[in-house]
DNA sequence: CTGAAAGCGCTAACAG
DNA sequence: CTGTTAGCGCTTTCAG
């Protein structure tokens, strides 16, 4: 079933049809002007050979393949841990393939086309979606060298805030959870921080250190790889739980963690909520800290929503729309459940 | 930030290592031969001027792209349940688009491109893989005809077999469920079925009912659409659990009737496992089955490792090596959980 | 080992 | 309204 370029081409069709290319060209592309009847016979000229316009030969004039690039960070080919996100990203990655076909696109997941071993098609793409840029990202240095537009979903931490990154508004989420904590009855709040290098985890470490500092407590901050997973929210959990003074409130930042200080806090007999609180900053639809039990107070980040408007932003930068204006930061949801509500 | 063509073409490249196009082609393709010194002097422009070759000119010689497409079924754009069956999919598309890269490839969802809407690109890969092809599916017929490979997963149920479709083992999988319902106590074994017309439900249904009528007993089966989700399995079982003489045991298609069948034994008093066993015959990661109360015994139909068979499948012939020998049935795994032992 | 020439299938100017 | 003429950036014979 290897079988020779079968489809016709728009020369077949201009013979057959007894016009020219161009004539052919334009009734598909709708650009210039054809008779109508012209049209209806190049139409039905086409119809009958199977003809489809080549969209690889049209990228070559157009410059434009239609297909857009999803890059998630990290990155790690290697890495499974590229599926252990699932929740959130899969929602992400349909929302967002989803909203490109609606705009007549394509959505690719690539590895990072800064790699060697990146598959030369990764560089064909009309605009790329950035999840969680890391800190100076390599990709946006290359992207930005060669004009191929893009959206950071989340800022570069080390770049100046710009209409290139949608704004996830990680502060104000993770001082939002902060205040819930406090509210529910927490009086020393810790932390369990991730360790990626993206503005989640930065601007999530910034937020809780100005959050415990204006209420004149010493920060409390422990911090776990994103992959460590449960595991690694468990040994956290128990790394705090174990103080002298234990905190009575804990801040995660996956719901892999929290999950992983729920196990630590029940382990160790303390009351959920009770004698600890946990929320999540992410999430909110993970299995973790859903379907826990308790289930775990989280944020809801709209994911599908999130995909979609960088999708509209990403689209309109790639069609040369002028400056879309930049949406404002993200919105998102707090999820108050068992772990914070008595 | 829009910006014109900034690329260097080959042309540059040829001028500035003071050679010809072709000897830069062939420097980068590794086709003819070029003197290492040469090449060396080629690189070298290369890298200055940031070259790389363009992956969309290069395809239209070559007519291959490097892009995989994904199309799954059901598929209507519209319809967000195509974010319902999250679970399994994103494990199958994740798994798909690292075993894609590992291969080369890049991988991209797309709608089905026999729709009118559908954007041209789909139509530019060199190859797709189907997950779950409907009767007759008419993407399978225009890709038969313009001779573009493709992989089903899962047949298409209106077709011979052959090596274009990877065998789910659906009659076994289901046979074997129900085997366990059996064994667990049930001695009346009632089916909840999907309605799309694939191979995962018109198998189901025959493995059903042959199953039934071997032990001389008359088939109970209610059908609901795989996007009425929980909310149709409740349903169903309130149907089921009415009749005068109810199951005592209920195979489910989906992840998602089995916990609303779950939901309505419980509503009825009905003691799980106990008066009645559940079992579902797919998607034993789903939050449905996994997490609820007792958790469902299900299937894991090992999404990551059956993308990862596919792609390696498809690829083998895109680029045309013979006949890869067509896998046996996937592996699956019977995950035995609460719902059927005591 | 290297290069000149001829396109891949399509579209973008311009002319008619 | 339609056709002619040039290519897009790259690969590929086929001569040197």
């Amino acid at each position: 079933m290897a079988g020779k370029r079968t489809r016709a081409t728009i020369k077949d069709v201009a013979r057959r049809a007894g016009v020219s290319p161009t004539t052919v060209s334009h009734a598909f592309s709708g650009n210039g002007t054809v008779a109508p009847g012209t049209a209806d016979r190049v139409r039905e000229a086409a119809r009958e050979l199977g003809y489809r316009p080549d969209t690889v030969a049209r990228g070559l004039r157009s410059s434009r393949l239609g297909v857009l690039g999803l890059v998630v960070r990290p990155l790690d080919p290697q890495d499974t841990a590229f599926l252990e996100g699932v929740d959130y990203f899969l929602r992400f990655a349909g929302s967002a393939a989803l909203a490109a076909v609606e705009r007549g696109y394509g959505l690719m997941l690539v590895p990072d086309p800064t790699r060697a071993d990146a598959p030369a098609v990764g560089l064909a793409c009309d605009g790329f979606l950035i999840t969680e840029p890391v800190e100076n990202d390599p990709l946006i240095t290359m992207l930005t060298r060669e004009c191929v537009p893009f959206l950071g979903v989340g800022r570069d931490p080390a770049r100046p805030a710009s209409p290139d990154y949608l704004d996830l508004g990680t502060r104000r989420i993770v001082t939002d959870v902060l205040d819930h904590l406090a509210e529910a009855g927490g009086s020393r709040v810790a932390a369990v921080l991730g360790t990626d290098r993206n503005e989640w985890n930065l601007d999530a470490e910034t937020a809780y250190l100005a959050w415990v500092r204006a209420r004149g407590q010493e920060p409390l901050a422990v911090r776990r790889a994103e992959v460590a997973g449960e595991a690694g929210g468990r040994e956290a959990g128990e790394e705090l739980f174990g103080l002298a003074s234990p905190p009575d409130a804990v801040y995660c930042q996956t719901g892999r963690h929290a999950a992983g200080v729920l196990a630590a806090a029940r382990a160790k007999g303390l009351a959920v909520p009770g004698d600890v609180r946990i929320a999540c900053g992410s999430d909110s639809d993970s299995e973790q800290t859903r379907l826990s039990v308790p289930p775990i107070t989280s944020v809801d980040l709209r994911p599908v929503r999130l995909a979609r408007v960088a999708v509209e932003v990403l689209v309109d930068r790639v069609e040369g729309i002028e400056q879309s204006p930049a949406p404002g930061p993200a919105e998102y949801e707090l999820m108050v459940r068992g772990s914070t509500r008595g």
